[in-house]
RNA sequence: GCCCCGAUAGCUCAGCUGGAUAGAGCGUCCCCCUCCUAAGGGGAAGGCCACAGGUUCGACUCCUGUUCGGGGCACCA
């Protein structure tokens, strides 16, 4: 409905200029927006202010000219001008009843639009490293990016949603030695445990497993695994916890060879992994594709975007490193991509995929990351650029902290300390339709708090609710109605939709008929909230309507009238929840 | 030191890409079930939109600076 409105001031405009009335080279930007005030209509222009300096006009008069040139429509019931310039718009009641039986012909498609036109767009989000389970930390990114990629779905993107698995590298060899210094445990040896190694209770939990899988096949005497090695960090700081879990690493590496190392390494992240799976699958997270970091390595993916980064004359060798320019693009420093000792960076990793990420074809390539990553988003854009690609095609997203508290203690999420509250563990007991939404109905760049146990003990209170009793209580009449032989009859409704005169009608309508901007809108700006909040605006229009008149009325002309404008309104607030993959119950 | 994010009611947060009288939930205080689910509704109190400048017809919104919080500045991943 803004669109049309819009539509109808730009040709009123261009009229104004074909005539000489406004100089030609105005090219203004038409913003429309929704009332506050029912007084002012029910959706406001100011473009008459915004014009009134360059055009050398008064901005009522201005105001008065483009009102006069607007092409007839019928979705519009009256023009006002008001205030110092604004121009204020009244919908013709008719357009108001056809959008609510539009939301019921078209159903869970009602709202959708084509802004995106297909486009392809790939969004990358939670992409933990696969050293232990999802914790609270991560929910923030699975929520926000589930959200946000059923939003631009909605909105006409052709979308993917992918987890990048870091399955290579340092901290996974971490986690493979600290799985097997269990393993030895788990056999008897006694061992103190490396300051640096991952101490979760899972870690030996996989520990078991691996010996229940292959009993003691990789069993070394305990003294040749700890002899000779560096002192490990101690409690008055003395040692070095980094030295030593490297000794380790390689320590197990030359003991258990190549082989049964790799055994007991894709054996933890295997576990570990299925387990992120499970839990966001239960979460209602579906990733349409898990892309491993190691397979850039062995597809030679790498190689590759080093070649292309090389031939356009980026990359330099200092040091007996190779570096790549990325001052050249913007950013603070240049970066090493392949080490002095011949390995690549896990930076050369992430070039390697967002280039991979081009060649498959995506148009715009996002990632939802960790408020902590934002010092990395200059350079991988600087690599993109390098690249050819264009930057504008990559957005980053950042979701920032939420900080855990249990009441007024804040709680530590390290997964290497192992003292954290797993994503699991919270929506067991929250339940994920309150989970989901209380993490969506912030903004991603505003911190929050997540106290645990306002979040348990008030679940009741979760605004959630709120929202989900509406849609139940429509269900709830719907059924009562055809039970007492008075079923909903759609078509005699919409003949009587002029009986709909209170002022709770006309709120409720008002707000129904403002869904589909306001998905626009989320859309746009990626902001899930907006839909949050839409839908707890919605009920509240409704338990408000609900408490002060009756549906299931004698008159059947009012009560099917008042019948399809609760169906309209239970059709919104499912696939408002939908969108946030939050449960739309018919009874509670 | 540099960079990113934030600061709005006692608390937790919205404020729709600069608009008309700054909103909601929780908490506090009143009131409403012989009636479609009280997980609900109606009302009251509660504000120097961190501070100071600037741009503008108009600023919570944009710019600059300051203060205070969170996070980040590796040949780690």
């Amino acid at each position: 409905m803004k669109n049309t409105i819009a539509d109808l001031i730009s040709t009123a405009v261009k009229t104004l200029q074909d005539a000489g009335e406004l100089p030609a080279e105005l090219s203004p930007t038409i913003h429309v927006e929704h009332t506050k005030d029912k007084s002012h209509g029910d959706f406001a222009c100011n473009i008459a202010l915004m014009l009134a300096k360059p055009a050398k006009q008064n901005p009522r008069k201005l105001a008065e000219l483009i009102v006069a040139h607007l092409p007839e429509s019928d979705k519009v019931e009256k023009v006002d001008i008001a205030g110092p310039g604004f121009i204020n718009f009244f919908q013709s009641a008719a357009n108001l009843w056809s959008m609510l039986d539009e939301m019921l012909t078209r159903g869970k498609d009602y709202g959708r639009c084509t802004l995106g036109q297909g486009k392809k767009v790939l969004v990358e989000f939670v992409s933990a490293n696969p050293t232990g389970p999802l914790h609270v930390g991560h929910g923030r990114g699975a929520s926000f990016g589930s959200a946000v990629s059923n939003l631009l779905a909605a909105v006409g993107y052709d979308v993917s949603r992918e987890y990048y698995v870091n399955d290579a590298g340092r901290q996974m060899d971490i986690l493979a030695t600290s799985v097997w210094l269990r393993y030895l445990e788990h056999h008897g040896a006694t061992l103190t445990f490396p300051r640096n190694g991952y101490k979760g209770d899972y870690v030996k939990i996989i520990a078991a497993n691996l010996a229940s899988a292959h009993e003691a096949a990789f069993v070394q005497p305990i003294d040749s695994v700890m002899s000779d090695l560096p002192q490990d960090e101690t409690e008055d700081g003395q040692g070095d916890k980094e030295a030593y879990i490297d000794a380790l690493i390689a320590r197990a590496k030359s003991l258990l060879g190549a082989e049964h190392y790799d055994t007991v390494h894709a054996f933890g992240l295997d576990d570990i992994l299925q387990g992120i799976k499970d839990d966001l699958a239960e979460y209602r997270v579906v990733m349409d594709n898990w892309f491993s970091e190691k397979s850039l390595v062995s597809s030679g993916a790498i190689a590759h975007a080093l070649e292309v980064l090389d031939k356009a004359g980026h990359t330099y060798e200092k040091e007996g490193a190779i570096w790549f320019r990325a001052t050249a693009f913007g950013d603070d420093k240049d970066r090493v991509l392949v080490r002095d000792n011949g390995q690549t960076t896990y930076f050369a990793s992430d070039v390697a995929y967002h280039l991979n990420k081009f060649e498959r074809g995506f148009e715009w390539i996002v990632d939802v990351l960790g408020s902590d990553h934002h010092g990395y988003v200059p350079r991988v854009k600087a690599a993109i650029s390098a690249m050819g690609k264009s930057p504008e095609q990559f957005t980053a997203m950042l979701v920032q902290f939420a900080t855990l508290y249990r009441g007024s203690e804040r709680l530590p999420m390290s997964t290497r300390s192992g003292e954290f509250v797993t994503l699991k563990d919270l929506y067991d007991e929250v339940g994920i339709d309150a989970a989901r939404f209380f993490y969506v109905m912030r903004k991603n760049e505003q911190h929050m708090d997540f106290d645990l146990e306002l979040a348990k003990k008030q679940s009741n209170d979760n605004p959630v609710y709120y929202i989900q009793y509406a849609h139940a209580r429509v269900c709830s009449v719907l059924r009562q109605a055809e039970d007492k032989g008075m079923a909903f009859d759609q078509a005699l409704g919409q003949r009587h939709l002029s009986l709909l005169t209170s002022s709770h009608e006309s709120t409720l309508l008002t707000k129904l008929n403002q869904y589909s901007d306001r998905l626009r809108a989320a859309g746009n700006n990626a902001e899930p909230h907006m839909i949050a909040h839409y839908l707890l605006e919605l009920a509240t229009d409704f338990h408000s309507y609900y408490n002060a008149e009756a549906f299931l009325v004698e008159d059947e002309a009012l009560r099917n009238a008042r019948l399809l404008l609760i169906s309209a309104t239970r059709q919104i607030l499912a696939n408002g929840l939908e969108l946030l993959a939050v449960s739309a119950p018919s009874e509670m």
